[in-house]
RNA sequence: GGAGGCGUAGUUCAGUUGGUUUAGAACGCUGGCCUGUCACGCCAGAGGUCGAGGGUUCGAGUCCCUUCGUCUCCGCCA
């Protein structure tokens, strides 16, 4: 039988149905065993890893060919699917029944030794990583183990679905331009300089806000676009340069409506994988998202939720306690389930108290142990009554064998943020994280503005509408209590996409602008047209975008974003691929009217 | 932009207070042997600018300074 494209089967079709059956397969040799007149070979392609089996008694010539291949090199081989003996079956590999018994091997190709291990048989046992940097550098080579296989194939899955979900909801998918003009987002733009239009440059979107708006504006009613955004910004592990979103609006809707397609999206994005997530999505108000998690972010798969002791401890005589809370700080704590026998009186003071919840940004921690009838145990539990502390334990929901903590601070929002980074910290250290457990919420009534050096801005964009509409006259305070449309969806404390009920009628738009203190001239320089295009008549719109690296990499449990993305950049924005950024010729540079600031001899020879 | 960690063989790492001629291990690689392995086994071998530059010292992989690369946290950023 002679191999072709459409007899080639791949190794995971081949099952024990197939004993007896004479196949062609192709791929990589993982690994090669030579025992001495019989070798073996581990062939690995995309769907996975079947052992062929050279055998000399059988075919002589062939045994002679395997004994030159390596690892790597591209084959393909044409046999009959054997049954193997009992004793040689092996459990862990998914065709480990089967062997297929080599007729034929053809060298498609040799490969050289490769910088690291490409099979993952060996060095998964021996639990070894492989430095990021040189996974980068050969990305080609880091893309064919098996576990990044999975990640991308797993990847890709889950964009299908989300799109099977959107195209049968009525969606359609539109392309927006990547050479666009730099849209309101907070973040750095990447420029791409114009050589047709001298000193003048281009930027690169952060995401297709205006523009997806503006599809709604033309009628479209339901867009949505698997789309790349750039933002020049430093980078964190589940940070990129450039993301891709899943962005989507739609008209005559409202958040009820966003956010039960945002759900079926997510749903079916987990089941693309074999896993379920429950719907619908809890909700919670930012505010109270900050009051009892300490962030606009929560964890929602355990508990330790806030309780205020401020008043508890107006009058105790611990004098921090009582200076803070009478002179308008706050106090807050939650309850550590269970850990009170674990965590000793050196760890919760030298460790928690001494230096974890300075990480957090806070001055200092007390911890008091919760024991048995109605007693507590702590380094300061003798400056409280009875009644102070029983009180306490009420607020944090504290049992027998918790260990309860708590931070003062003259600023709520500060108790708050430290508390809630410490929530994470004592999580993650102390494995209070249930495994496989995936808990989603929606965190809604976002604050229209926020206060920076004595001027509004917005926190989301300038483009969601207020839950009551704005007017003339209102004063600060009322503006900075008020409240917006927007929602951010939140999975396992990571905050996976966000979106708005839009503003639709210029008016409203052109008030908040005023109220940002925008002037005529930067609006009409800044997004003139989109004003001009709000005053065409705009239907009511809303949506949602949802950062797919973030989600992909829960649901495939990866470390980082950058392993579900084929070829990222690395912590400092390059890619030690192919070397970009990278210095272009004088002569192109001289096209777009560019000149070097610094010399590059400097820069070079520093 | 700030703080910290790391950089030793192809890979992952060890290397004591600065002191043993030739800087080690495991895996990988090369050659040989081996008929049922699957982290095959056995024997032999090759492989190093200790990131780079400077300094201290009788002596530096080890200490100091500079620099480059990379990672983590903060700043920044939906």
């Amino acid at each position: 039988m002679k191999f072709t494209w459409n007899n080639r089967q791949t190794c995971a079709e081949i099952t024990e149905q197939n004993v007896n059956d004479t196949v062609c397969v192709a791929g990589w040799v993982d690994t090669t065993r030579d025992h001495g007149h019989l070798l073996f070979i581990h062939l690995r392609d995309r769907s996975g890893t079947l052992q062929i089996v050279c055998d000399e008694n059988k075919n002589q010539g062939l045994y002679k060919q395997s004994k030159t291949l390596r690892s790597e090199f591209v084959v393909n081989v044409t046999g009959t699917i054997q049954m193997r003996s009992p004793e040689t079956i092996n459990s862990s590999m998914n065709s480990g029944t089967i062997e297929l018994i080599a007729e034929e091997l053809e060298i498609l190709s040799e490969a050289k030794t490769p910088p690291f291990m490409v099979s993952e048989k060996a060095t998964e046992k021996m639990d070894l990583t492989v430095d990021e940097d040189i996974r980068l550098t050969y990305r080609y080579l880091d893309l064919r183990r098996q576990t990044m296989q999975r990640n991308i194939i797993g990847r890709s899955k889950i964009i299908n679905a989300m799109r099977d979900t959107l195209n049968h909801a009525g969606f359609l998918d539109i392309e927006t331009p990547f050479l666009t003009k730099s849209t309101p987002e907070g973040a750095r733009d990447y420029l791409v300089p114009s050589r047709t239009h001298k000193n003048k440059c281009f930027a690169l979107p952060q995401s297709p806000q205006l523009f997806k708006q503006m599809l709604m504006m033309s009628g479209f009613e339901r867009y949505y676009q698997v789309a790349r955004c750039f933002r020049d910004e430093d980078l964190r592990p589940n940070r990129q340069p450039e993301f891709t979103q899943l962005d989507l609006e739609a008209s005559f809707v409202n958040e009820t409506d966003v956010m039960t397609v945002t759900e079926s999206l997510i749903q079916a994005a987990f089941a693309s994988n074999g896993l379920t997530i429950e719907t619908p999505f809890k909700h919670i108000k930012y505010q109270d998202a900050m009051n009892t998690y300490g962030s606009d972010a929560p964890d929602c798969r355990y508990d330790m939720t806030f309780g205020d002791v401020t008043e508890t401890f107006k009058n105790c005589g611990y004098k921090i306690f009582n200076s803070i809370a009478n002179a308008g700080g706050a106090i807050k704590g939650f309850a550590i389930p269970g850990l009170a026998n674990e965590l000793s009186k050196n760890m919760l003071q030298n460790d928690l108290a001494g230096k974890s919840i300075q990480s957090c940004g806070g001055k200092g921690l007390t911890w008091m142990k919760v024991l048995d009838n109605n007693e507590f145990e702590s380094n300061i539990v003798q400056f409280f009554t009875n009644e102070e502390l029983m009180a306490a334990r009420e607020a944090v929901n504290g049992n027998v064998g918790d260990v309860m903590v708590f931070v003062a601070d003259g600023s709520l929002a500060t108790v708050n943020e430290v508390l809630g980074r410490f929530r994470v910290l004592v999580a993650e250290r102390f494995n209070l994280i249930p495994e496989g457990v995936y808990s989603a919420c929606w965190v809604t009534d976002f604050p229209l503005f926020e206060l920076n050096d004595g001027q509004l801005t917005s926190p989301h964009h300038p483009f969601t509408q207020p839950t009551e509409p704005v007017h003339d006259g209102m004063s600060q305070e009322q503006l900075l209590n008020m409240t917006t449309r927007a929602y951010d969806v939140v999975i396992n404390g990571q905050e996976v996409g966000g979106g708005s009920i839009r503003i639709h009628d210029s008016k409203q738009q052109a008030m908040i602008f005023k109220l940002l203190n925008l002037s005529e001239d930067e609006i009409e320089q800044k997004f003139g047209f989109f004003v001009d295009a709000l005053t065409y008549g705009t239907p009511p719109h809303g949506g949602l975008a949802i950062g797919i690296d973030r989600l992909v990499s829960i649901i495939l449990n990866t470390p980082s974003i950058r392993d579900v993305i084929a070829f990222p950049k690395n912590r400092v924005a390059y890619c030690p691929l192919t070397k970009a950024p990278s210095l272009v010729d004088e002569a192109q540079l001289d096209d777009l009217n560019i000149q070097h600031k610094t010399p590059i001899e400097e820069l070079i020879g520093g």
